[in-house]
DNA sequence: AAGCGACTCAACCGCTCCAAC
DNA sequence: GGTTGGAGCGGTTGAGTCGCT
């Protein structure tokens, strides 16, 4: 199911993401942001390219992100909006909250796209194949009932670039997908002390070069720990020299 | 029980886009 | 306007798992 680890020429690791690597970078993000996903490994001890980090939180580690079955609703609604959208994954995924692009990908090609096209097939008997596809795709447009979501009417100037739950997630949304093993046991999580966890595998914050966070950058935060620099009016957060940012 | 092909899905690769300079 | 670097996206890969013979 997963790749054989193996490193690069530049020495950095590849392949299947050890326990070891998702707690830290889990550690990391959670506490400070991902402001610089090329610079992220390096700060986080993960002899791991950015781009690989930004995959695994992005697909796996994120908070809120969904594992396992498809409910019927959320293959109808890939369904429908793969007809609009084509392969426009990213947009896909914006419109089912806890999916990623990749995962739903995955399930499209996996399984939606077989029925997808035997229904044509099986449809195509009883009329000409390509009038038929197109009125199957018009039809579904036509019925289409779900709200679609565009991610690019519907962004703020401060988290164009992230997609931001509806609420702060709490500890448990945070580690809802890794607290328990899945049945096969394999590179999943168990966190009994979450601050014993965030001092065990995060360097302390006066070793850190802080910069700047954004909006986007906290949107993953747990309540719990922002909570200590929110106010009704103000979010403070901790910045280089000890900076206090406003952020609103 | 063993062999084998199909399936699954995490992860990699290469490309494009966009902002900063 | 050209260059550079980072982020994001979609296509593809390939090892593990499943299920059939």
């Amino acid at each position: 199911m997963v790749r054989t680890p193996c490193c690069d020429k530049s020495g950095l690791k590849k392949g299947t993401w050890a326990p070891e690597e998702d707690k830290k970078l889990i550690a990391h993000v959670t506490r400070f942001g991902h402001w610089n996903w090329r610079q992220l490994p390096k700060f986080a001890g993960l002899a791991r390219c950015g781009k690989s980090c930004r995959l695994r939180w992005m697909n796996y580690l994120r908070p809120g992100i969904k594992r396992g079955n498809y409910t019927h609703e959320e293959e109808e609604t890939i369904v429908k909006l793969h007809a609009r959208f084509g392969n426009r994954w990213s947009m896909i995924a914006s419109n089912l909250p806890g999916r990623s692009d990749n995962e739903i990908k995955n399930h499209w090609h996996a399984h939606l796209k077989k029925r997808f096209q035997n229904s044509s097939v099986s449809n195509e008997k009883a009329e000409t194949s390509k009038s038929k596809h197109h009125s199957q795709v018009e039809s579904i447009q036509e019925k289409d009932s779900v709200e679609i979501v565009d991610p690019f009417q519907n962004t703020s100037p401060t988290t164009s670039q992230t997609q931001t739950p509806d609420a702060s997630p709490s500890l448990s949304d945070i580690f809802c997908t890794i607290e328990e093993p899945a049945p096969d046991g394999n590179g999943n999580l168990v966190m009994d002390d979450f601050a014993n966890f965030m001092d065990t595998y995060t360097d302390p914050i006066s070793a850190y070069s802080w910069t700047e966070l954004s909006l986007a950058d906290i949107s993953y935060f747990p309540g719990e720990l922002l909570a200590p620099f929110v106010t009704e009016t103000e979010c403070f957060f901790p910045v280089y020299d000890a900076q206090l940012w406003v952020l609103s």
